[in-house]
RNA sequence: UGGGCCGUCGCCAAGCGGUUAAGGCACCGGGUUUUGAUCCCGGCAUUCGGAGGUUCGAAUCCUCCCGGCCCAGCCA
């Protein structure tokens, strides 16, 4: 994945890792693993751990393992699973194992019962509500269960009978017993095993007890030999359990557990309450939205794979609690896009401009570069013909300063075309502009005029010759920074996030267009084709990104 | 004194006792340009949350203080 002429910036977690190496830990062994839980679509946030799982396995000639923590079956489905696996593939990694959490649950079950045979664990009888009693608070330690102190025979043959299915939902739960006066509030005897009588998604009805998440992630990655387990911040506080399990039972392997901060992207939410919020609440039309910092909106938005990869390389990996401004995430996909995409011509919002002084029916054929740095894109034929259509927004009767587009009298350069002199502004009675007149100069093609200067160049596409196109305009869904502070989300929303343009005018070329093909459209953005609903007879384009725009508008 | 963690340029981020304190983004110039794009060139922290201390020498070590984040699921 890594080339090795490409430096692979410096982080806190590689460095541990070049400690671990020269240190000939592990046997210099490098295995990680991305561990998601199947409950919900990745986004952008999770990009960056997969990047860093993913990249980590690669520069160091290590592996790295797909891991479906799927030990709450209430909350996870089939579905679910599919999206994840489209997204790592789609981002560009192949994992070296597929592995389920369910896969142990044999093994942990196991693992469980030498623990109770160790007096290290015990079946709790209280309810939820009590034990929450008894945990205590942030500041005070919390008292020991009445049922702590049962024996190791007596907890074996619960255990046994809650895996049997002889109990209900809540009835009993298996706890660790640790210390219930701990600061760390983790430790004061964390539940490692619940009843839940309902089928998993690949175990179906052979278990009526799942595993909690501390008991289960670091057992799983000790069984699959990770060396580092690297998750989030909020974990930090979780590193004594995961320890606590791994020295109890004496697994072969201690895998190192590593946090890392979670990523904030500016104008953007990327908790799952909140995702699930747009959708249900319909302010987007879906996981996929083009607006929806998912992977899969993302991808429908234009972005790249190596775009998210370069801004996953670019954010880099720390401790701190960074806010990324969505201005990286955006130079990135220009970046790529720049280099990648060939240019097009399309007209948004068409306003006609009739070149009077061109013979009725005239049409020349113009021959364009696909890419102005690079050759290798090739040339098209684009038809100039007497009318043709430019942006609204690209004339103006009252133009603000330093204006350099048409305006009445004035020259602009019709993009790889003629000047044009616009002679006479035509409007229908409600005094909307309907038609511009303009002349040319035939001595403009491929040449500067003479004797003057025309600053201005604007896109263009034939009237005649153009095919009609929808286009969408995405920006940014929210209108603050940090959108989880608004007191709503509906409050933090851009009602300006999506504009859609039915009318649009775009160069014949662009007919022919597959779905996800990426093109710039000159002086306006980056667009790709809508990777469900275009289809040649009915072209939809979405707007990826702007054009960096220096000009103040 | 509940426990854990974090503070280097507007936003990220290298740096690990001796460097002129990398780099990217953003911003500000200037040049090229038939995309107000791209590209190029230049500018952008005498200072590392603050105060003390150790040291010939501190962003890097110590102490205290200030600010911020996380934790009381039978979620992950």
């Amino acid at each position: 994945m890594n080339k090795p002429d490409t430096p692979v910036a410096s982080n806190f977690i590689r460095n541990i890792i070049d400690d671990d190496l020269a240190a000939n830990k592990n046997d210099g062994r490098v295995v990680t693993r991305f561990p998601p839980e199947p409950n919900g679509y990745l986004h952008i946030g999770h990009a960056k751990s997969i990047c860093l799982n993913f990249g980590i396995a690669a520069q160091y000639n290590g592996q790295c393992n797909l891991r479906f923590d799927d030990t709450n079956p209430v909350k996870e489905n089939e579905e679910f699973v599919n999206a994840i696996k489209a997204d790592v593939e789609w981002l560009g990694f192949e994992w070296d194992n597929l592995k389920h959490a369910s896969d142990y649950f044999d093994e942990l079950y196991n693992f469980a019962v030498e623990l109770i045979k160790q007096g290290k664990a015990y079946v709790e009888s209280s309810s939820a509500e009590e034990m929450r009693e008894m945990r205590g608070t942030l500041t005070e330690p919390g008292t020991e269960s009445p049922y702590r102190n049962r024996s190791v025979e007596e907890n074996l043959d619960l255990f046994a009978r809650m895996k049997a299915g002889e109990f209900d939902d809540g009835e009993h739960v298996l706890r660790a017993k640790i210390d219930m006066a701990s600061g760390n509030i983790n430790m004061r005897d964390p539940t490692l095993y619940r009843i839940r009588k309902v089928d998993h998604v690949r175990t179906g009805k052979t278990w009526s007890i799942y595993p909690m998440y501390d008991y289960t992630h670091c057992l799983s990655d000790a069984m699959e030999n990770i060396t580092h387990s690297l998750c989030t911040l909020e974990f930090e506080d979780h590193r004594p359990l995961y320890d606590w399990v791994l020295d109890e039972l004496k697994t072969p392997a201690h895998p190192q557990q590593i946090e890392f901060a979670r990523l904030s992207l500016e104008y953007t939410i990327l908790s799952k309450r909140n995702l699930i919020q747009l959708v249900e609440d319909k302010h987007v039309t879906g996981w996929d939205d083009p607006r929806m910092p998912t992977i899969t909106g993302i991808r429908r938005r234009g972005y790249t794979p190596a775009a998210i990869r370069d801004f996953c390389d670019r954010i880099g990996i720390t401790k701190n609690d960074a806010w990324i401004e969505m201005a990286v995430l955006e130079t990135c996909i220009r970046d790529d896009l720049n280099e990648h995409s060939p240019r097009r011509m399309a007209v948004i919002d068409p306003i006609k401009v009739v070149i009077t002084d061109l013979p009725d029916g005239y049409t020349e054929t113009l021959s364009f570069a696909n890419h102005p740095q690079n050759e290798a894109f090739g040339r098209r034929d684009i038809a100039f013909t007497k009318e043709i259509m430019i942006d609204a927004d690209d004339f103006s009767e009252n133009p603000p300063p330093k204006y350099q587009r048409l305006v009445p009298g004035g020259e602009v350069r019709l993009r790889g075309s003629y000047v044009i002199k616009c002679e006479e502004v035509i409007k229908n009675d409600a005094g909307d502009i309907v038609e511009l007149r303009c002349t040319h100069d035939p001595a403009t093609l491929g040449k500067k005029p003479e004797g003057r200067k025309v600053k201005g160049v604007v896109h263009w596409v034939s009237a005649t010759e153009g095919v009609t196109a929808e286009v969408r305009l995405y920006d940014r869904l929210f209108n603050i920074e940090n959108p989880a502070s608004a007191n709503t989300l509906e409050d933090a929303l851009n009602p300006q996030s999506m504009v859609i343009h039915k009318q649009c005018c775009i160069e014949a070329s662009l007919a022919d267009a597959k779905p996800e093909e990426r093109f710039q459209f000159e002086r306006l953005g980056y667009f790709v084709a809508d990777r469900f609903e275009h289809t040649n007879a009915t072209p939809v384009f979405n707007r990826t990104v702007t054009l960096r725009d220096t000009w103040a508008k």
